[in-house]
DNA sequence: CGTATCCTTGAACCATGTCAAGCAATGTGG
DNA sequence: CCACATTGCTTGACATGGTTCAAGGATACG
């Protein structure tokens, strides 16, 4: 158990998530040190885009927004991540500068693995290695499915993909409000479109009875509605 | 050494590859059984998208397309394969049915590896997990590229970019025809468009003498123009 | 050598982007 | 805690890139 800025961070929590779900304690104490973990307020860079790197992150607590820098500094975000999720893991497996940025979206708690200690644990743990794989090819899976929808659904129907994939991802409270913080702008940059067509495609969701807003906070008011506009098909 | 359809097949030849660079002549024998081997002509399914997969394949030679199927059945081209490259080892390791669907492009000859064959070669070859990471991990960082500029730069930049990255992938002939036959319809799967679109554009290209056009050969006139309108950014 | 597939072009339409301008909310520093 | 600055939100008007439909011609392949 350690103390960061009064909260209390305790490392053997990470192992209830897949990827680190067949180590044992002192190995994932081996690859996690606690005077490693840190707390990130929102806005703060984690890390940026072409830097090289001695490591990467797992997420403790918080939201990190992933992004690349695109066509003049438009941000392309190509996911959120959250507690159990590691981040900029991609660059120390492919040996290759970071190829995106992170960026805290809500007060976060990190914990810095460096690559040294990761290599040493794949070369000394199979089934380790083989759960990363499965992580690895999980992401690659839904990025071809991205890459999909944002080719050929309209701005409407990814709008709608994108607020149940917010739903799925960081759950709803006891009002149906969406668990994350998200601006117009942000939603524009995951889509793939303008802020003023989200804002007014927002509109038409709320006339239509489908959501409700109160200033960034999203209310859904109609679930199935939003997927069937989304016309999710079946990833079975 | 076997043969098949008078084709010289000599699965060494394959160790020439990163992912395979390094394992003994006696691993990559019980990974690719000659036997397991097969040609297969253009136009011929290899996988299809949904369905329960026991292993996957290794390209030898010849072309592969690897699709995703959207929207009413049209096409999404996620990437071609060729000698070298593996096909389907995403849904083996994520445990998945298979995400894609896999059509010959260009004759080839395959060799199937079975999944039990890969693990049990993953638990005993830390290394070769460690090769297969840096793998999938460069294929996740050019789906975040792609995601980024499907969602960012308009169709003749995309079409641009794409006839770049076929010459990057299979190269150009003495005369600089691209060394990979495509439809114009294939074209516009890629790049996530119309295929009238992809005609008029090829046609503006042809006219602004950055390309020629043979039938479904391409000729590529001004390398540098056409990364220009691509404005590829350095990925270093 | 005929049939299926692919290519091309024109015309009309519309979904989405862009620009501009004002308002609202949020955050910061004195 | 207020005042100012910054950032985010909204709406309207307009421009346009790209899609769709239709119809005819060209090409490839068994």
């Amino acid at each position: 158990m350690d103390n960061i800025n009064n909260t209390l961070i305790n490392i053997s929590n990470l192992k209830q998530y897949s990827v680190f779900k067949s180590l044992t304690n002192s190995e994932l104490e081996e690859l996690i040190q606690e005077n490693n973990c840190n707390s990130y307020k929102k806005g703060q860079i984690i890390y940026h885009e072409g830097n090289r790197v001695k490591g990467f992150y797992c997420v403790y607590s918080g939201i990190i927004k992933i992004f690349k820098t695109g066509i003049e500094g438009k941000e392309q975000i190509i996911r959120f991540a959250k507690a159990g999720d590691i981040i900029g893991y991609r660059s120390v497996l492919s040996g290759e500068n970071v190829c995106t940025s992170a960026k805290v979206n809500e007060d976060a708690l990190l914990c810095f693995i460096k690559s040294d200690a990761l290599f040493s644990l794949l070369r000394k743990n199979p089934q380790f290695a083989i759960d990363l794989l499965k992580l690895v090819s999980n992401e690659l899976g839904e990025a071809n499915v991205f890459i999909t929808e944002i080719a050929q659904k309209s701005v409407k129907e990814r709008l709608a993909e994108t607020i149940i994939y917010l739903k799925d991802s960081f759950g709803i409270d006891k009002e149906n409000y969406l668990n994350i913080i998200i601006t117009r702008e942000e939603l524009a940059n995951i889509i793939g479109t303008a802020t003023e067509s989200v804002i007014r495609l927002l509109s038409d969701f709320k006339n239509e009875k489908l959501i409700e807003i109160k200033g960034r906070k999203i209310k859904l008011l109609n679930i199935g509605a939003l997927q069937k506009i989304a016309s999710i098909y079946d990833r079975s």
